[in-house]
DNA sequence: AACAGCGGTCGGCATTGTCGAACGCTCGGT
DNA sequence: ACCGAGCGTTCGACAATGCCGACCGCTGTT
């Protein structure tokens, strides 16, 4: 019999719906959102706030995340095992290939960056650690659903939303790309999140076998694809290097 | 009558926990730490781990944190008004000064870091985004204190850890040098919590004047202060306009 | 082989959090 | 200037809820 308790759960719903908008949300509309009294969202978002989990505007008395989320968030990294054994190796596979390298790992039907180096050149890029990225259009979701690590229809059922006129939105479709994916060894996205970028990605295995992570190297399409929007095979060659070798990091036997 | 939810609070004081040490804690070790039954604890974790606030390693049965926390933390500065206001200025001052410049604001009794901008030039540095430095050993501490955005009390009762012989562990001697710095408008820290190392912080303002956090550069004593040790001039005019910028942008009215 | 330590489970008790109505306040409309 | 709607907040009573502590099964050690 398990017994969740659910004035955490209650508490964890209400974090994660500040975190879905950025905008600030008042009182009413957040027990509106899950169906609770205003008095019991009142005295959960009370106790949030004194562990400065939220904090609250003193002007309109809206609700946003408060300051400890991002010492806990931090603190996450530094005991992630995946990252930790990785890092090396993507700052390698940056500095080769040239590109920009993130490492995935499946959380809440999405792909969460748990790092991310910077494609080596000097361009203006922005940080992507702690962001969310859609299983169905991204190099490394597609590896994550490949390979188990999460199933298909988590995705589906968050719903196949359409970034570009490449994005994969039909089920069948996505089915039969994760099939290659599986024979492959190694996704890619053309175009699929955002027009004019490209991505590939490997799966990482961890003391099982089982696919806990992926890495993948990401950049503009002509960068990572040749004239016909075939990925480079040397690019793909070096990210599945570089996931065999966090994967033996990890313990993960002959792969 | 305060109704804390207590559920909450004590999931809370688990996260820290897990946070405060890197190792990963056993059942046993966090139910004792808290003072709580195994089965108390167990329920909280079991739920904590549900929604990936906490991880369970299979092998040893061990707790760490979850990676929920890393996007929650992430979201967090998405929707900081101190951050996100600062940016562009913290950008200017880094570029002009060419040190490394640092956001911070209060949170349980140490400064949290919500915004860095690298030092130019090309040299290796970590990221101190979501890190905690000690109040009275940082420039930004020492600015948060002097001007009563957090009581002198609780760095003192945190325990004023020495770092190096430079540290300031004396209350008294503290409590004169918040005097200094509340008469100055700005803080020094000169190789207090690593030899070698020095900052400059000045106070930034909210709406009605109250200090919500502070900015800082900080990088060697050789480039941060002169050959007396003494913190170079212009390098404070610096940091203290670009105080005063963003207090302006946030709101606050003739400072 | 026996034990000690671990994480996990179970059921009874009362503490605990939940609910819904009522309050005071600030805006916005009239 | 008034009124009213909407907000965040408070309160008290009820019972559902999560807490406790003893018990279980396992693993690794001695």
């Amino acid at each position: 019999m398990a017994g969740p308790v659910q004035s955490i759960e209650r508490a964890a719903a209400i974090l994660r719906l500040l975190a879905s908008g950025p905008r600030r949300l008042g009182l009413g509309e957040v027990a509106a959102s899950l169906g609770l009294a205003k008095g019991t969202t009142h005295g959960i978002l009370r106790t949030l706030q004194n562990i400065d989990f939220v904090e609250q505007d003193p002007a309109t008395g809206k609700y946003q995340l408060g300051a400890a989320l991002l010492h806990l968030g931090t603190s996450y990294l530094d005991v992630n095992e995946l990252r930790s054994r990785s890092i090396n190796w993507a700052d390698a596979l940056a500095a080769r290939s040239g590109e920009a390298v993130r490492l995935g790992a499946p959380l809440e039907g999405k792909v969460l960056i748990v790092h991310h180096v910077f494609r080596p050149d000097d361009t203006l890029q922005t940080l992507d650690v702690g962001a969310l990225l859609p299983l169905h259009a991204s190099s490394l979701g597609k590896v994550l659903m490949a390979f188990g690590s999460v199933p298909l229809d988590s995705a589906v059922e968050a719903g196949l939303e359409s970034y570009t006129r490449h994005t994969l939105v039909a089920p069948e479709h996505l089915a039969q790309a994760l099939t290659e994916v599986r024979e492959l060894g190694w996704a890619a996205e053309v175009q699929e999140m955002i027009m004019g970028e490209a991505g590939i990605a490997a799966p990482i295995r961890g003391h099982g076998g089982l696919v806990v992570g992926a890495i993948g190297a990401s950049g503009t399409v002509e960068r990572i694809c040749d004239s016909q929007g075939v990925p480079q095979p040397s690019l793909v060659t070096q990210v599945r290097h570089a996931a065999r070798a966090i994967s033996r990091d990890l313990g993960a036997a002959r792969w």
